[in-house]
RNA sequence: GCCCAGAUAGCUCAGUUGGUAGAGCAAGGGACUGAAAAUCCCUGUGUCGCUGGUUCGAUUCCUGCUCUGGGCA
């Protein structure tokens, strides 16, 4: 295909608290844009305070897909991710909009730009859950050992104590009768298929912390705490997916007395700020990223790169 | 004013029977391809409060001082 027949697609990401959210319906507005929301919690209905949720009144009519999707008590995962996305843009594209990708799930973006293939093999076998049982009874030297039998490449690169990868690689063999790190291999080299731009929003580092620290304050005082119990009164159990979002899982000890408000909120300012650095990890990675600081032009100069990439005229 | 205990990494502390020091947390870096706001890995030089003294050598022992707790007046 000739680079003018891609669909189009802009992404803006960053790190938490960056100012995404503000700065994509500027984008937004001026390119002609719907928004697709690259969240992995924001689909979650009812969870809005402490995942920073947009508003109805901010969207300011600009249209946002795969916000509020979901019940807290379902899972959520990249596959289902990939998919909606994946049928969202070209539903835009269709309408002769610009899609934008916007939200900070490293992991989701990549897996719509590469068109990552992740193999329909459904989930519910009962390995996994077959899988953690052993890892809890044997320990993760034993899942790991099993690792170097059928798969001594991804045996190399994951490490024992990291147990959830330990176990996919083994899952991921059982179901498919491949090892993961041939898999992996091929779906590295894959290429976008689309007309892109993959802008990341980041500032100063403590700045970006200072921000993160007033935001979580600010969640509080929008009632945070009040949105947690309520997810806990509808018997939202703590080991849910949603349930282990930051902002809500950093309640659990304070709720059961086990420690003070002021812990359990310097837990979660902390928990974000670590969250913030393994987002800007993962984006530096990434390839032929566009890294953006706050400035004066800042939407201009976007429009800019947009146009010369002809993803806009 | 007197007595006691502290003063060591950004924080909380351990330690050196005298040969210039180490944990947890914070912080930094990294990995990640069906949990990803998840999960995991790597990284520790700091006038050992200041000042004299003893000593080949002091952060470690001794003197004095400063500061911080606590107690007694």
């Amino acid at each position: 295909m000739e680079e003018g027949k891609k669909t189009p697609l802009i992404i803006l990401t960053g790190p938490t608290a960056a100012g995404k959210t503000g700065l994509s319906i500027e984008l937004a507005k001026a390119v002609g844009g719907e928004i697709i929301s690259a969240d992995s919690m924001q689909v979650y209905k009812r969870m809005d305070i402490g995942t920073a949720k947009i508003s109805k009144e901010e969207q300011q009519g600009i249209p946002h897909h795969l916000i509020d999707i979901l019940d807290p008590r379902e899972d959520f995962n990249v596959v289902k991710f990939k998919d909606l996305a994946q049928k969202a843009v070209q539903e835009i594209a269709g309408r002769g909009h610009i899609p934008i990708l916007t939200g900070g799930t490293g992991f989701y973006i990549q897996a719509v730009l590469y068109d990552i293939d992740f193999e329909e093999t459904g989930e519910d076998d009962g390995v996994r859950k077959e899988l953690e049982e052993r890892a809890e009874r044997e320990g993760a030297e034993s899942l790991h050992d099993e690792l170097k039998k059928i798969d001594p490449k991804a045996a190399e690169e994951i490490h024992a104590n990291n147990v959830k990868r330990v176990i996919r690689a083994l899952e991921y063999y059982r179901q498919t009768g491949r090892r993961i790190s041939e898999h992996n291999e091929e779906q590295r080299k894959r290429q976008s298929a689309y007309n892109h731009a993959y802008f990341v929003l980041t500032m100063d580092r403590a700045l970006l912390y200072e921000r993160i620290n007033r935001r979580v304050d600010f969640m509080i005082e929008q009632g945070l705490l009040e949105e947690v119990r309520n997810l806990l009164k509808e018997q939202i159990p703590e080991t849910a997916t949603s349930m282990q979002g930051i902002g809500y899982k950093e309640w659990f000890p304070y709720f059961r007395g086990e420690c003070s408000f002021e812990e359990a909120v310097s837990v979660l300012k902390r928990d974000t700020r670590h969250f913030a650095k393994r987002q800007l990890t993962w984006f530096r990675r990434e390839r032929d990223v566009l890294w953006l600081e706050p400035e004066e032009r800042l939407l201009e100069h976007m429009l800019e790169v947009l146009r010369e990439r002809k993803i806009i005229v």
